[in-house]
DNA sequence: TGCCAATTTGGTTATATTGCCAAATAGGCA
DNA sequence: TGCCTATTTGGCAATATAACCAAATTGGCA
C-alpha cells in the first residue's frame, strides 16, 4: 500500500474513531435536533462536564461539529449532517447479528433432538 | 439517558469501533472487491499475518465480515457492505477539514498585512 | 474591581488497543 | 503417521482512551 492510500485509510479511521464511542453518538444524535449548549448536552448524557467537553472537542477536531461562543456559553452544532445516515446501516448490522444468534440457537435446538 | 437507549449507543460504537482503523477500512475496501483469504489481505496491508488476522476476527465479531474455511485457507466477505456508503460522508468531512485550513491561513495572511 | 456561572484544561488512574514474536491448531498430502 | 502450509491464539510491551476531580479561563454583571 503506497503511502498516498495509507493516509486516506488513516484520516478517515481518525474521524470513524471520534464517532466510536456511546456517548459521543448520543451528542451527534442530541446535535441532529439542533444547536445545543454544553450544559444541556451535558444533562443529555449524564456525565460530568468536563468529561462531555472533552467529548466535544474530540468532535470539533475530527471537523463532526462546529462550535461557537455566544456569552456565557458554548453552543455547539452539527458540522456533517451526513453521519446520520450511518445510523440504518449500524442498524442493519445489529440485526443481522441478532438474527444470526436466533440461527444459532436454532441450530443448536435442531442438534440436541438429533442427538438426546 | 435510559438502559436502553444507552445500549442501542453501545452497540453502535462496537461497530464503529471495529471499523475505526486504517488497518480494518483497507480490508474492508478489499473485500468489497471480493472474497480474499488471509494470505492476500495480508499482503494487501502490510502488517504481520497474524495481525491482520486479529483484525479480521475483531471485524467478524462485529458483524461486518463472514469467513469460510475451505480447505487449507480461511476466506473472508463483506457481511455488510452498507459500510461502503460511509467513506462519501468521510470524505466530505476530510474536504471541508481542509477548506477550513486554507481559509484559517487566508485569515493569517490578510490579519499580517493588516499589522505589517 | 470582585464575584458568579459556564466551560475548558491539567493531572491521575484504570482500562483498552495494537503489533510483534512464538507457539498452537487444522487441513492436505506423501 | 509425519511434514508442510495457512491461520489463529497467547503473551508481552508500548501506546492510546476515558473518567473523574481540581484548578484555570472567560464572559457577564453588580
Amino acid at each position: 500500500m503506497d503511502a498516498k492510500t495509507q493516509a486516506r485509510y488513516e484520516a478517515r479511521a481518525r474521524i470513524l474513531k471520534a464517532l466510536a464511542h456511546p456517548s459521543r453518538l448520543c451528542l451527534v444524535d442530541r446535535l441532529s435536533k439542533g444547536e445545543c449548549s454544553v450544559a444541556q448536552l451535558t444533562e443529555e448524557v449524564g456525565a460530568d462536564m468536563s468529561t462531555v467537553s472533552k467529548h466535544l472537542s474530540l468532535l470539533r477536531s475530527a471537523g463532526l461539529v462546529f462550535d461557537e461562543k455566544r456569552g456565557n456559553q458554548v453552543f455547539y452544532r452539527l458540522a456533517a449532517p451526513c453521519v446520520l445516515d450511518f445510523f440504518s446501516c449500524l442498524e442493519s448490522v445489529l440485526h443481522s447479528q441478532v438474527q444470526t444468534q436466533i440461527d444459532l440457537v436454532g441450530d443448536m435446538k435442531r442438534a440436541k433432538l438429533k442427538i438426546g
